[in-house]
DNA sequence: CCAAAAGTGTTGAGAGTACACCCATGC
DNA sequence: GCATGGGTGTACTCTCAACACTTTTGG
């Protein structure tokens, strides 16, 4: 700390993570919000968060939230961006930089969920939030699609053995409309990540439908096709 | 602040702004950077920074650094992200949002450069930078080229009147490989943000070349149509 | 039998690519 | 004349979207 002198004129600020936790189920996408059980806003919807510890870089601190808010380790996490008005959190002056993750529902923890007052909400229907936090879902759900866009996401999201129409309902929940399911097929297929089980699930179809499941160590797809046209 | 008291056992953090300034000229995509002035690392390659001020939105702070570094004001500037490893700075715990801006260099201010010790460096021969300022660059680089291809880009790095074919060079540079002369211009064309005009730019060859512009008011492209495949 | 999802095939429109080709002009 | 960039046209390929059609099976 032998230069610290050159700094010690600078402001110092509170930093803050807000998580983005998407999760899917009954066809939806979904969010996971809580009441807010601290002043300002005490009760308000609101996303999961917490401060960035001394000594601790911000995705550390977005691991931290969700292991908290959903008992999961190792979690898909991507930063999305800081939010840093001054007047963004009306009791002091907060920076916060949000992060976006890919949970799989039937995987997490619903006793922390509930322990922490957490609730899922479908993305077609959140509750007004607190602060700026209904911006910051905006900009997480504009980097999910984009995300989608350039490689076939579902490994995070989907069981370890889906159906194509589970992974074509997928599709349709983060882009929200609807997909050919033909030509999602097709495509999908031909990006050759996906690869095909003897099993079928029978339980949303008469005639049943293969699974499928990730290619283990498929090297991802080449350069930037795009999965969907957005 | 009378709920500030919730907060009060959360550490505070130096925070700054990074800035990868672009510019484009005699067909390179350049960098301003400059020899740091201060300890850490005195006299190292930089990005130009600052930190961000006890009520300064982060993109405040930048709009500051690129006036101080460059001169302008009303800078095209969008954030890449946050880049928070504890020992990132050596000499304390620093947290950067980096961003990059986009500038003319036939319009700034090469007194402040020089008076700011910067250089422009062709994107090619970045030479070893501080820290971690190589990564936000690469990262810089990852969002600008992104930004290039959802939307045509060349407001804000080239004269008000330019040829397509200064326009495809500016695109080869931000790509770094070389495109179709005639499917660049029947592309761009086509995206009709362009206006001919009546002079010609007879530098560059010895035929001439008409002069293009932006259109005044023209609403940018229908949602996310691709210019460059990437 | 019927409805509904699974899965395959066909077709046409449009976009991208790789060119060939003429034009204008400074040297 | 010729090299160079400006500018246009063409032809092939590939992808995507729309939709027809067959399969399977529970009710």
């Amino acid at each position: 700390m032998q230069y610290q002198g050159h700094y010690k004129n600078a402001p110092k600020h509170y930093l803050a993570v807000d998580c983005v936790i998407f999760g899917y189920e009954n066809y939806e996408l979904k969010l996971l919000l809580h009441k807010r059980p601290i002043q300002p806003q005490i009760g308000g919807w609101s996303l999961m968060g917490g401060f960035c510890g001394e000594k601790e870089a911000l995705e550390t601190a977005a691991n931290r939230v969700l292991r908290q808010s959903t008992g999961l380790k190792d979690i898909y996490l991507e930063q999305v961006q800081a939010f840093s008005e001054p007047d963004r959190d009306p009791a002091a002056r907060v920076i916060s930089v949000a992060f976006y993750a890919l949970i799989r529902i039937d995987k997490h923890d619903a006793g922390k969920v509930d322990e922490m007052g957490a609730r899922w909400c479908s993305l077609d229907e959140v509750p007004e939030l607190i602060f700026d936090h209904s911006d910051i879902v905006e900009k997480a759900k504009e980097r999910l699609q984009m995300k989608a866009s350039l490689e076939l996401v579902g490994k995070e999201l989907l069981p370890d053995e889906f159906t194509l129409t589970q992974l074509r309902r997928l599709y349709e929940a983060i882009y929200q409309r609807e997909l050919d399911p033909g030509n999602f097929r097709k495509k999908v297929l031909g990006l050759n990540v996906l690869e095909r089980l003897n099993t079928k699930n029978t339980e949303e179809s008469k005639k049943g439908a293969f699974n499928y499941r990730f290619r283990p160590n498929s090297e991802e797809l080449n350069g930037h096709e795009r999965i969907i046209k957005i």
